[in-house]
DNA sequence: CTGAAAGCGCTAACAA
DNA sequence: TTGTTAGCGCTTTCAG
């Protein structure tokens, strides 16, 4: 691999005009730059992100932390911070967080602070605060997207769960439903713990009971959600809805419902939240709460963007507005569609 | 951020030593690695990864280049190459690499070039060899997957996915369909071209002809599946049954179909490619070709990771058997079921 | 077992 | 406009 040195010594020109040229900083005569330019060229010479990055400490790189990218949330709001990131001149990597354990979480958190990327956004609902709260009290630029961020000196952007949760509960509620389950995501997300309140506001502002033993703890995931699905189906007195915490697991649930024969929505209704594109799929036609996913991902990188120029301006806690879609998978009960 | 010397300083030994404690990699006293260690507690001190990487032209990071995550294929295949991942001491940061103009496509040479990670895995379809064999002629480490390497020097590891086609041919031809459309991927991608060919071997080999007309050019995509599926409905002899090239675009053929108020398997029937998760739910039921998805993930990295202990051995092309998957989309041609 | 010193490849003053 | 120089934070001989 060739170095600026290379080019330099090729060119007959000093290696801090090569870095010149390359990072069209300052002048360089036409002539010079023409030379030069062609040196590289010809050597195929790629400066070393990481030197550069070393004297600079800025890298150009921010990482985007998801968890579960089977979860089609991820994908497209990892789309739309690609589509958003171009208007910086920033690039994009993404870290998968997964389910780890207690030593892999400290690899992680090296990782991510060892001054790879120049901020990051938290898009993972699983992992704990603890890892953000590091990264905060750090002055690390970071922003936490679709969570909490539970006083933290550091950005967010999410959308209203409560309110969306209880517009579900309101639905469900005037549809005649009474005993409705709810499949929760992880006992630790906010999203999760926002949504249950939400819609436990809604069913008592409907004046319908919420019963405890309908409410599932799910993880995001379709597969356990269609566990707890037929858990529930199976139940003394099953439910005549069920309200998935999000999409993934409402299609997880369609799909128990489907393996035991019944029919949505004559025989059971089902809600989702985030309105993923497969929601709005002919085979799902799920009936779900909106959430503005791209605005959500632009704001995250406008705020990130802005923390790096300036670490020490005040947090903006960002609030999106949500809105039940209702879809195909919610009937009156007892109705006759 | 404190650096290696401020340890070393508030710790009484020298900067080396601090660097020793860290890699573990000579002997120190217990004594003076239990106090560096206690100092570099106390002050959350965290090595900077891009000097260390700097000196040691080696990140412990590797690349993997998708292209549309929004294909089930890649956040698969994705958390296949995690688990695997452990077991060398490496990292995974992933690219997206999207659709591109040839400008951006500099950018995205010169990021991944550049020195940030050890080695490279692409698992995208879409883009051009171009990138692929700039790199693999520098002699950087990547190896392809779920794509050709055309004659470089880089290993890789796909599926067999003429035989695959040539079964679903030999399928459906017994089942006695005549006029079947074909969906295809990107022109470009040699997954699309050889599925594509291969189809048209097993026709050939089942005495069927292969309609031009019913060979529609997508991208991969479901939605454009779904509007080249429209499209195939609405010509004047439209097929009886569609293949198409991977498992996303089937959603979408299974949803225009749908939306036609049209039944699958009993109207016309519908095969896939890939077998990711989604295609074994009770909604879709796809018929489909199974990749051994985990085992090229693995594989992939298995490569990777000896081309980077040795960069001059010889490029393996492992290739992985196909099978097809009879699920619930197919049918006799004027069947009862 | 530990410290001193020489870089890794680059940027950014500072001179010339 | 260009070259010289001093590091960025770390690893790694080489002495001691």
């Amino acid at each position: 691999m060739s170095t600026s040195s290379d080019v330099a010594k090729a060119a007959g020109v000093s290696q801090s005009t090569v870095s010149r040229v390359i990072n069209s900083a300052a002048e360089v005569a036409p002539a010079t730059r023409l030379r030069v330019l062609r040196v590289i060229e010809d050597m195929g010479y790629t400066p070393n992100a990481l030197a550069s990055a070393l004297v600079t400490s800025r890298t150009g790189l921010i990482g985007v932390v998801v968890s579960d990218l089977t979860n089609p949330f991820y994908p497209e709001f990892v789309e739309a911070v690609t589509a958003h990131l171009a208007k910086f001149d920033l690039k994009m990597v993404f870290f998968n967080a997964g389910v780890t354990t207690d030593r892999e979480d400290d690899d992680f958190i090296r990782m991510l602070l060892g001054q790879r990327v120049d901020g990051i956004i938290f898009a993972s609902a699983v992992r704990d605060s603890n890892l953000v709260k590091q990264m905060a009290e750090r002055g690390f630029p970071i922003v936490v997207a679709n969570r909490y961020a539970d006083g933290l000196k550091c950005d967010s952007a999410v959308g209203e769960n409560r309110a969306g949760a209880a517009a579900v509960a309101k639905h469900l509620a005037k549809l005649g439903h009474v005993n409705i389950g709810v499949v929760c995501g992880y006992a630790s997300a906010s999203t999760s713990r926002d949504r249950l309140e939400g819609f436990c506001d809604g069913m008592r502002a409907s004046g319908v009971e919420v019963h405890d033993r309908l409410i599932r703890v799910g993880n995001f995931d379709a597969d356990v959600a269609a566990t707890e699905t037929t858990f529930l189906l199976d139940s003394d007195v099953p439910p005549t809805a069920i309200f998935c915490l999000n999409d993934a697991m409402a299609f997880g649930a369609l799909n128990a419902i489907r393996a035991r024969g019944m029919s949505v929505p004559r025989d059971i209704s089902v809600v989702g939240f985030d309105d993923v594109r497969m929601a709005s799929w002919d085979v799902f036609n799920l009936t779900t709460v909106h959430q503005p996913l791209a605005e959500m991902a632009r704001a995250s990188v406008d705020l990130l963007a802005r923390r790096i120029a300036n670490p020490s301006r005040d947090p903006q806690h960002l609030v999106f507005p949500t809105t039940l879609v209702e879809r195909g998978t919610t009937a009156q009960l007892g109705g006759l569609d």
